[in-house]
DNA sequence: AATTTAGGCTAAAACGTTTTAGTTCTTTTC
DNA sequence: GAAAAGAACTAAAACGTTTTAGCCTAAATT
C-alpha cells in the first residue's frame, strides 16, 4: 500500500492539485474555494488518510518545523531532563526536535552540526564542545539561528546562550560553607577548557580569597574527562582520603562528579556531615534519597529548556538581517537547596 | 549567505547537473566521468562547502537514512539509556534517530507516529502505548518496519519486538527471594493493561503458587498511572507500613516503583534487610550507591537497544514484500545482580 | 453595451536531488 | 568503409508540495 498524496486525491475529488493545496493549508477561504468543493476535498482527503510530506513540503517552503537539539550525552540525567524539557516546550510552538549527543568530542560535534544542517533544521539548540564556535557562526551566517544551552562562549558575546549562572551558584555554594565554619573545602571538577565549568572555579577561589583563605591546590582536584569510571572513582577517594583531617567540607562541580563522590564516601566510609560535609553542583535524585541527604545547588533545568526554545524561536519569527540583539548572554539563578550533608 | 546547491557547483565547474550527482554520489566511474571532471568537480564542491540537501535526496530517492524512536518519556533513566544505545547503534549503519517521547498517553503515541511518518522516517522503533496496534500494523502495511522494544502486543505475533524476558525475570526473583527464606513478599507494580507487566505479575503469582504460597491480595499494591509523586509514594508507604510483621520482602516491579520505595522505607525508617528485604526489576545508579545497596534484577539495556536497531535493519534491507519471520518476538536474559538488600 | 469586478477555480514553475535515456564524438571491428 | 561499440557526458522527468499568475464565467458598474 503506498502513501496517498495529494494529486491522488486531487484526481478522486475531480479538482486540481493546487485546490487540494489550499484546503489542506486553511487558505481555501482566502482563495474562494467553494464551501462544497472544500467539504469535497476535506472528505476525500479524511477517507484517504491523507498526511503530506514533509520533505516535499519542507523542500518548497524551505522550512521544516524542525529543531536540532545537540546535547554531551542524553542519558545522562541532566541532558536527559533538558531535552525533555526542550522537547515539550518546542511542542508549545508547533515544532519537532531532533536530537543527539556528542560524548563532548569536537569533531562529532562538527559532524552532527553537518547532518542536521543536511536534514535541513530551521534552528540548533546547542550545548557547544570546545572549538566550535566558528562551525556555529557559519551556521548564523547561513541565517540558522543557534542558541546555546549549559556553555557558551565568552568571546562571542553575538552567540546567544541560555545557562545557569555559574558564579553566582558556585559562589552561594561556597558563602554557606564557609558561613557554617568549614574552611579545609576540596573542590573536584572535570577537566575541560570550556567557560562555563571555568566560571564555577574562579567563584570557588574567588570566595575562599574574599574571606582571606588561600587555595589549596592539593584540595582541587581536577578528573580528567576520558577517565573511566574506575580511574576516576580512585582519583577521588584519594582526594577524600583524608576527611575529617585536611578536608572538612567537599564541593562537586557537577552531577556526575558527585555521584562519583558518593560512591568514595560509600568505599572510605566517611561520616557526613560529621567528618566531612558534602555540596554538590546539581540536583539527581540520588542526592534527595541518599542517607544523609545531600545539599546542592539545583540549576533551573526547565527554565532553561524553556528560555532556550524561546529565545530560538524569537529568532526564527524574525523576517531577515534583523540585528541580533547584544545582550546575548541569559543566565539563570540556581538554588541552594540545604539537605542533611550540610 | 545563502545554501550551495548541486547546480551552483554545476555552473562554477562548467558541467551538468547530473555529473555533479554522479560525482557525488561516486557514481562517476560507473557513469564514465573522466578523471579531470572528477577532480575538478570535487574540488570545485569543497571549495563551496557543497552539503546535500536530504530533503530533496528523501524525496527524489523515498529513503531518509532515519529512524524515528518513540520511548515512554526521554528523561527517565532507563529510556534514555536506551535511547542513547539505539542512536550509537543506529550511526554504524549511518542511519540518524529522530527521538520523542509519548508520556504513556495512546493519543500522543499516535500523534507522534503521523509527524514521524510525514517525516517520511524509514522506519520505527516504538515503546508502544495500549491500544497502538492497530496504528503500527498500518505502518507495516505502508512498508515501514516497526520494531517494539520493552513492550510487546501478545496478539500479534507478527510484530517483532526485543524486550527483556519479564516472566523469566521476575522468576528470578522471587525464586530468590523465596530461597532466602522470605514468605510474606509484597509486590508494587504500576497499573497498566500492558503484556509485559502482565507477565512480571504472572510470574509473581506463578512462582508462589508453585511454592504453596496464596498470593495475599493486601501485599499487591498496584499504584495508578497518573498518580502525582506524593499520591504514589502515600500508596507505598501504606504498604510497606506494616514491614516487619504482615511484609517480610517487597519487590518493586520497575526502576521508577524502586526510587519511590526508598523513599517510602526512608521516610518509615525500615531497617533493610533486617526489616525488610528489597528486590527492584530494572537497575540505576541509586540502588547501587544507596545504604544499603539495592538487589535488582537488571534488563540487558543495551543489547535491547542494539537487537531492535539490527532487527529493523534487517527489514530495512528487504527489497519487496519479502514475508515477514513469523518468531518475531525477541526475549533477551536479565540478570539477578545481588547486594545488600537481600 | 462595454467595461470592471468578483467568484471559483487551475496551470505551471519552483524547491534540490537522482536516474533513465539519450546525444555526440571517437575508436573498434568486420 | 560502414556498422557497432565505447567514452564522456547531458537533458529532462520525477519525487510531493506551495504559490504565483492567470483563465473563464457571471455579476456589477459605468
Amino acid at each position: 500500500m503506498k502513501k496517498v498524496s495529494i494529486s491522488d486525491i486531487a484526481r478522486k475529488a475531480g479538482v486540481s492539485v493546487s485546490t487540494v493545496s489550499f484546503v489542506m493549508n486553511d487558505k481555501a477561504v482566502k482563495m474562494r474555494i467553494s464551501r462544497e468543493v472544500i467539504e469535497k476535498v476535506e472528505h476525500v482527503a479524511r477517507e484517504m488518510g491523507y498526511r503530506p510530506n514533509q520533505l516535499a513540503r519542507g523542500l518548497r517552503t524551505g522550512k521544516t518545523k524542525t529543531i536540532g537539539l545537540i546535547v554531551e550525552n542524553i542519558s545522562n540525567a541532566f541532558f536527559a531532563t533538558l531535552a525533555k524539557s526542550i522537547e515539550d516546550e518546542a511542542k508549545k510552538y508547533d515544532y519537532k526536535v531532533v536530537y543527539c549527543s556528542t560524548d563532548n568530542d569536537e569533531e562529532k560535534a562538527r559532524e552532527l552540526i553537518n547532518m542536521l544542517s543536511q536534514r535541513q533544521v530551521d534552528g540548533y539548540i546547542i550545548t557547544p564542545t570546545l572549538n566550535l564556535s566558528e562551525d556555529i557562526c557559519r551556521l548564523q551566517a547561513e541565517n540558522k539561528p543557534v542558541v546555546l544551552i549549559d556553555r557558551y562562549f565568552p568571546q562571542h558575546e553575538e552567540i546567544p546562550a541560555v545557562l545557569v549562572d555559574n558564579y553566582e551558584g558556585v559562589s552561594r555554594g561556597m558563602e554557606y560553607l564557609i558561613d557554617k565554619g568549614y574552611r579545609k573545602i576540596a573542590l573536584v571538577s572535570i577537566e575541560t577548557e570550556m567557560a562555563h565549568m571555568k566560571d564555577r572555579l574562579r567563584a570557588y577561589s574567588d570566595v575562599l580569597g574574599r574571606h582571606g583563605l588561600q587555595p589549596d591546590d592539593r584540595l582541587v582536584k581536577i578528573v580528567p574527562y576520558s577517565s573511566d569510571h574506575e580511574a576516576a572513582l580512585k582519583e577521588v577517594v584519594q582526594l577524600l582520603a583524608s576527611a575529617g583531617k585536611d578536608v572538612d567540607a567537599v564541593f562537586f562541580l557537577t552531577n556526575y562528579l558527585g555521584v562519583l563522590g558518593i560512591e568514595a564516601i560509600k568505599k572510605l566510609q566517611i561520616k557526613v556531615p560529621g567528618e566531612l560535609a558534602v555540596l554538590c553542583f546539581d540536583d539527581n535524585d540520588i542526592f534527595r534519597l541518599y542517607t544523609p541527604t545531600i545539599s546542592v545547588i539545583r540549576q533551573p533545568v526547565e527554565a532553561i529548556g524553556q528560555k532556550a526554545v524561546s529565545t530560538l524561536m524569537e529568532r526564527l519569527k524574525q523576517p531577515g538581517e534583523e540585528p541580533y540583539p547584544p545582550h546575548a548572554l541569559i543566565r539563570l539563578e540556581a538554588d541552594l537547596i540545604k539537605r542533611e550533608s550540610i
